[in-house]
DNA sequence: ATAGTGTAAACCATATTTAGTCCAAAAAAT
DNA sequence: ATTTTTTGGACTAAATATGGTTTACACTAT
């Protein structure tokens, strides 16, 4: 007893982290691996896996098996399956924030805005509190005083907006234009800055952000719609502008 | 204290470590052991530990250890276990996405897709390609195969929003309706599944679902759009009535 | 002496695995 | 067009694996 309470001690300093070098069988086991594979990209989207019988194969076991695993991942969305056809892949890996906003064009952008902040003005109109109006105040003064150079309006301005996100009291809905606000700094729009965001413009764009501002502490839904509308249209209006002077 | 005292100057300073640093081979040894390699993502959520037969031979110990350093993982909450099944880890590790979904209520993400699915309708209708048309044809009929049980319903339902969400041609808005889609399966909604989700609701929700695949393929816009909001507008009825049904 | 812990072995109830067979749908070959 | 092959779906009965429980014994520290 006592030579075996020694030998573990020793044991431990060989392997330090044991648990590890166990690897569990089962078509418990055999769905972890085909999970961690498919979530590596082994399989990608709407790729075929091995059928059944072939899988059996591999991993050494039954047909059984295999399929309470596959089983498994067609509960968890992972994969489909059909009869004849055989078995694909329906989970989609998540590309990394930086991936989605270099590929992203300011009009897709716009796109999604046009479909966001209206709703935003919606739900900012209904729950706003007289603090989140405050703190929508004091990000309008800050964005109009940051109107003199591109670059610091445009992230003033990015700031306004999620003020305006902040006034849903909807967790959900800021996580999503915080996420959606990232895409403005690092895609292609910064190369796009300088020539759109000219005086002119900016000035125009801080009466929207004005107006915007009084209509929502006024709860005045119908006008505050309109400006934003106003707003996501110039933006695209000015966009597509530039584009075609662009392409010229 | 007792001992201590009375042998204090005789082979006492042999033993200076800490008791704990003792019986590290001990099953609160192995407990800790295995704790941290649950923590560490050696064995993922749901995933399964290798049996207590075999964890004895690995740990060169006796079962009844095991067992009791498995005792104190289930008191801890970090693993389940289950009569000729296994023992499962339960123990979540963090993600960046799990935790938005885990305080995001079913209203919020109802707002949420309320600003966006419409916004998906009008671009769909303007550049969804035949292609587009096709896959979420599939998503339709899939949909309505699942509609027997509100769990892969509620999956195949994802996936139709997100074929449509693919219409719009717009990586932006497909990558952030698959972040809002996460959110489906991992927050409070999945408690609230079972009771929302019978039958006749089901039906009325396959009935929008094929109109709107109908009105979006035939270009229909206004059809389209009042189709989605009336899909919308009855699932948030739908879930008000649920949370006002539970708090009485 | 006593309580606590570890080892060992046997048995129980349940769940899973296995090794088959047959079927239906899709795909491939003819 | 028809036949053949491949694929997943469904089901069965026996064998195996799993956690739960009990019992007996050895060692340690109090």
């Amino acid at each position: 007893m006592r030579q075996q309470y020694q030998e573990i001690g020793s044991h431990e300093d060989a392997l330090p982290s044991l648990p590890e070098a166990v690897s569990v069988g089962g078509s418990s086991g055999i769905a972890a691996k085909l999970r961690r594979a498919i979530m590596d990209g082994a399989y990608g989207l709407n790729e075929r896996l091995p059928a059944e019988r072939e899988l059996a194969e591999v991993f050494q076991t039954s047909r059984g098996t295999i399929r309470e695993a596959l089983r498994r991942l067609q509960e968890l969305g992972m994969v489909d399956r059909q009869i004849g056809s055989g078995t694909f892949v329906t989970y989609r890996q998540f590309s990394e924030h930086t991936e989605i906003a270099d590929v992203t064009s300011p009009l897709e952008l716009i796109e999604v805005r046009l479909g966001i902040e209206p709703q935003i003005v919606r739900l900012a109109v209904a729950n706003a509190t007289a603090m989140d109006i405050e703190r929508m105040r004091k990000a309008l003064l800050k964005v109009e005083g940051a109107s003199d150079d591109p670059e610091s309006f445009s992230r003033a301005d990015a700031e306004f907006h999620l003020a305006m996100a902040e006034c849903t009291r909807n967790r959900l809905m800021v996580w999503l234009y915080q996420l959606v606000n990232e895409t403005r700094s690092h895609g292609q729009w910064t190369a796009m800055k300088e020539s759109i965001l000219v005086p002119e413009r900016i000035g125009q764009y801080n009466a929207h952000h004005r107006h915007l501002y009084n209509m929502i502490a006024k709860r005045d839904l119908d006008a505050a719609l309109d400006t934003i509308y106003d707003h996501l249209d110039k933006a695209r209006g000015d966009l597509v502008g530039a584009v075609r002077t662009r392409s010229n």
